[in-house]
DNA sequence: ACCTGAACACCGTTCAAGT
DNA sequence: ACCTGAACACCGTTCAAGT
């Protein structure tokens, strides 16, 4: 005779990004989880193989939430102007979700890490306007300079790398600009 | 009556570094320490009051190796090329000691990250070099500007962000070269 | 002074038994 | 078909008892 589902994968990845954000990794464990989603900790392994699996689905709806931010921040129809509009998109979803943030690009064991998929998804908007800009033949190289400017500006203040003195603000924006400037064809 | 020292400090983050370079930070455990160098996981408490300290002090002499790496890299008098130097050195650092890398700039709980004045030390050379070609008055963003992109390359292709194509020795040679430029008062 | 066994609270995960 | 309690192996950490 069969019994009701009492949770579902949604409200299983929606309860562990909450869960993630408030506690960060170590607290987002399978039994505080279970919890959340009113069921025991033996249940979540019908729907979730295991708690590796579960944060990498953590991860990739972060990456969905992080391609759709940058979506929105091109539509300056100016590739330079998308460019830093899509740098200070990435920026604010870091600050928004920094735990899940953590999950997109850090180091993290094998088995834990995102679908390479949904990383290449989610930076497709700056790939596309990178390379409106960029030398031809180096977009993939401009694209690559870019990202790993605003992923490692990024994680780094979030990292408490940036303590020590100076305006962070004003470091973004320079750096942006710069950055910008040198992928660019005509600096 | 006194029992004789069966281990000590040193061995205890010397035992750690070799364990999370073989088995990552997960394998990083008290027991398997405790096991390498021959006293029972309570012993550990001696000399590091917990996990996070341990893993904070594997950090810190990863932050110095790091360190003494970027000296030994800037030796061409020339600024410009002690930059690419030091970028290339940075990278190399990160590939030999990725585990340990992963500690200096990533997602880690507070207690568990790196005293800052560790990563402000072993970034002091960059500083410097950078301070010779910067715009007066921007060095610290134009070192900020160097070291994110630096780290965001090396820890994106440490995570297997750069997995889908193109070349990435080819990629990091590209941005080192726009970047050092972009920062350079005369581009 | 340092080391140990025993113990506690807490994990992830499996599985037989329930409905 | 989904849920559960019980169980297992494994953690970090504390502490009283040993030398």
């Amino acid at each position: 005779m069969p019994t009701p589902a009492r949770t579902s994968l949604d409200a299983i990845v929606t309860a562990g990004r909450a869960i993630l954000e408030a506690e960060g990794l170590p607290g987002l464990t399978m039994h505080r989880v279970a919890d959340a989603v009113g069921v025991r900790p033996p249940s979540l392994y019908k729907r979730v193989s295991n708690r590796a699996a579960l944060v990498r689905l953590i991860a990739e709806a972060a990456f969905d939430d992080l391609g759709q931010a940058l979506e929105r921040a091109a539509t300056h129809g100016e590739p330079q102007a998308d460019l830093h509009a899509i740098a200070v998109a990435f920026r604010a979803f870091a600050r928004t979700q920094p735990q899940a943030y953590g999950l997109l690009f850090g180091p993290l064991p094998d088995d834990w890490r995102p679908d390479p998929a949904a990383y290449r998804r989610s930076l497709d908007v700056l790939l596309r306007v990178v390379g409106e800009v960029a030398t031809l033949g180096r977009e993939l190289e401009a694209a690559r300079t870019v990202t790993a400017w605003a992923h490692g500006f990024v994680s780094m203040e979030l990292a408490g790398a940036f303590r020590l003195g100076g305006d962070v603000d004003r470091a973004f924006a320079f750096g942006n600009e710069r950055v910008v400037a040198a992928i660019s064809e005509r600096g």
